[in-house]
DNA sequence: TTACATGCAAAGCATTTGCAGATAA
DNA sequence: TTATCTGCAAATGCTTTGCATGTAA
């Protein structure tokens, strides 16, 4: 499970997307490349549908919730975007398709990223009939102020 | 699978609920007792809210569903149960309240424990504002066939 | 031209809530 | 008695779907 890119790839992570779409067979339509372009020039990040559905309206442009969703579920078939599940009302899709955890601050909703390479997870081995599809390491946190509130 | 007690503990795990629930002030009912009784006499499992609906049923009783969700969250705020969420719409509790983590087979929608000392986890410190709460950790496995059909 | 994609509105579904009636202490 | 709990039904909120219209190749 752990990538370790060696050789230096020249594209965007956008430039990248786009190409894995056309390779894919699905169509590089314009609200494919609206949304690409939001979710990969933008650094790492965690995204929602809506947060993707108000970034587009903010430039004056309206994508469909429902192609939102459909964009993201291709998005994510095609191994561009990661989804992770925090509580059951919540899919946040990450765009760093590199290694790595998440640190969940529960009470704020916040979801952050950490590097693989700070976490060392030993797994025993899946049986042959089984294979891997994914480690959700999610390290949930409270900031200490609401924690004291509860106690 | 394995468990071992080093101190003994006479309780069994309903009766510890039971004493938990009465210390911790909110009322022993009817509907509590039962739904402890289902939830920690039948071994370590995962338990979903519709699951209790169903048992409930076949013993001829009943408990709405608003009540069972309730229970569920307050077990889960008395530290009784524990919450896992596997996918936006599936949301399972474990009668496990020792330390462990998650083998989750994707297109069966079974998940299984994997004991903590089979996991070796080493996570970077957290920082002072921040208090730690849990650590999920979710291995999602697919069934070889399965795999085979989308590829 | 035509297979595929989009967008709307409606449906779905797990979960939550408001509130009247019931119940434990 | 009275604070708490339960259960119904309605509401919520995210996500999905059906289908008519639009669009890329």
């Amino acid at each position: 499970m752990r990538i370790e890119n060696k050789v230096i790839d020249p594209l965007s992570p956008y430039s990248r997307a786009l190409k894995k779409i056309e390779e894919s067979g699905i169509r590089p339509t314009k609200q494919r490349r609206i949304l690409a372009k939001l979710i990969f020039e933008k650094g790492d990040r965690h995204i929602s549908a809506e947060n993707l559905f108000d970034e587009v309206k903010k430039e004056d442009r309206k994508i469909s919730m429902a192609t939102i969703y459909n964009t993201l579920k291709q998005f994510t078939s095609l191994g561009l975007i990661r989804e992770i599940v925090v509580d059951q009302n919540k899919s946040l899709y990450c765009n760093n398709n590199k290694s790595h955890y998440h640190l969940y601050i529960e009470d704020e909703g916040k979801i952050h990223d950490i590097p693989t390479k700070n976490i060392n997870l030993d797994i025993p081995s899946i049986p042959a009939c089984l294979s891997l599809h994914n480690i959700d390491v999610i390290v949930r946190v409270r900031s200490l102020k609401e924690d004291q509130k509860k106690n």
